[in-house]
DNA sequence: TATTGTTATACTCTATAACTATA
DNA sequence: TATAGTTATAGAGTATAACAATA
């Protein structure tokens, strides 16, 4: 949030700054910062992955089912910070993709893994180069000074992440993203 | 429905990693990184101004009222990067709590110039503080290395400012922002 | 009865467009 | 006719809760 003098309540006297850019007002504000950057980079993300059902989100699916970060359903829905509800969809888009599979587990019916075809682990190693690239875009204005921002970066997430634990990095690109387009109906009914 | 296209089994040396958590998997994660930290900030952010309406964005709009950055309703729409119906029902919201108010324009009779009250300008300064205690917490960790890690990361903003401008920075707020309590209904037209 | 996943419903937020009052 | 602001309506995204199958 800007700082600097206040001005005039009702009546204002004057002075407009319209001339000034906004990041001009607000360079020196750590939220606009930090704001600025994360956007920048969620705008490439969802370029990236602007093909996969469900966007960002879609891709934490198919990286968690091929990290086997999650036994079930439930494990990866609270892992990636979303309501369980809303990742049945999203499996439902992305098996309807090829992309991952729900495979039944022996030893409790009721319980479903998620697991990446061979589609989905190939499109999974096809973008993480693009994400590289991406980042190494962003910071290629810091030159040298790259390795030493990331290093404090990290110093710095791991003391919020201590504070306010997130399990997922793209929760954040999700609240993040705006329209994906209509989501495509239900598919019929398991069994 | 889904072909059975390969399962992909677990990968690459990665037998179950349940025991590890998110961060140390995605500490090296500059996109979770950033996300992290730009959280942990949002949440503060939100808690300072959970009695403002409208939230951090009625903050805003408080904000830019006290530093005469627009002319009037369509051109503060314009800066913060919100709707101008949406922000009509914000002004409600913030006129109705008494902390800004709708001055005509005398040399047009269509425009409103948004101004703070008294009541406004305390609320804002009051919050200030706040703002900057809250990223000394977060910054804290880094010890002396603060000032070197905000000098790098506003290089970055800046240069991704320049790429993708953003006008304002807590449009990133607003997005990330979720339940702020069912919106009040309209009040009586103007006349 | 509790839990896993699915389906149906409601609600919030935002955008689109229609409307008024000025210009 | 065009513009500033307001109001009304519809759309998308999400959450809440009811449901079926299994434990």
């Amino acid at each position: 949030m800007p700082q600097e003098a206040a001005i005039v309540p009702p009546v204002p006297g004057s002075a407009d700054r319209g001339e000034q850019t906004a990041a001009e007002l607000l360079k020196d504000d750590f939220g606009w910062s930090l704001g600025v950057i994360l956007r920048r980079y969620l705008r490439a993300v969802e370029e990236i992955v602007v093909d996969v059902p469900g966007g960002p989100r879609g891709y934490q699916v198919i990286n968690s089912a091929i990290q086997n970060l999650a036994v079930n359903q439930g494990a990866m829905a609270a892992q990636l910070g979303i309501d369980r509800t809303v990742l049945t969809y999203l499996i439902d888009d992305l098996e309807g993709a090829g992309l991952v599979a729900r495979q039944p587990d022996p030893t409790d019916r009721r319980s479903r893994r998620v697991v990446a075809t061979e589609a989905g682990l190939a499109l999974w190693r096809d973008r993480q180069n693009a994400f590289a690239q991406t980042e190494a875009d962003i910071l290629s204005v810091l030159g040298g000074d790259q390795a030493a921002f990331k290093e404090l970066l990290q110093r710095v997430a791991m003391h919020a992440d201590r504070l306010d634990p997130v399990n997922n990095a793209c929760q954040v690109v999700e609240d993040l993203t705006e329209d994906r387009g209509p989501r495509p109906r239900r598919r019929p009914s398991r069994t």
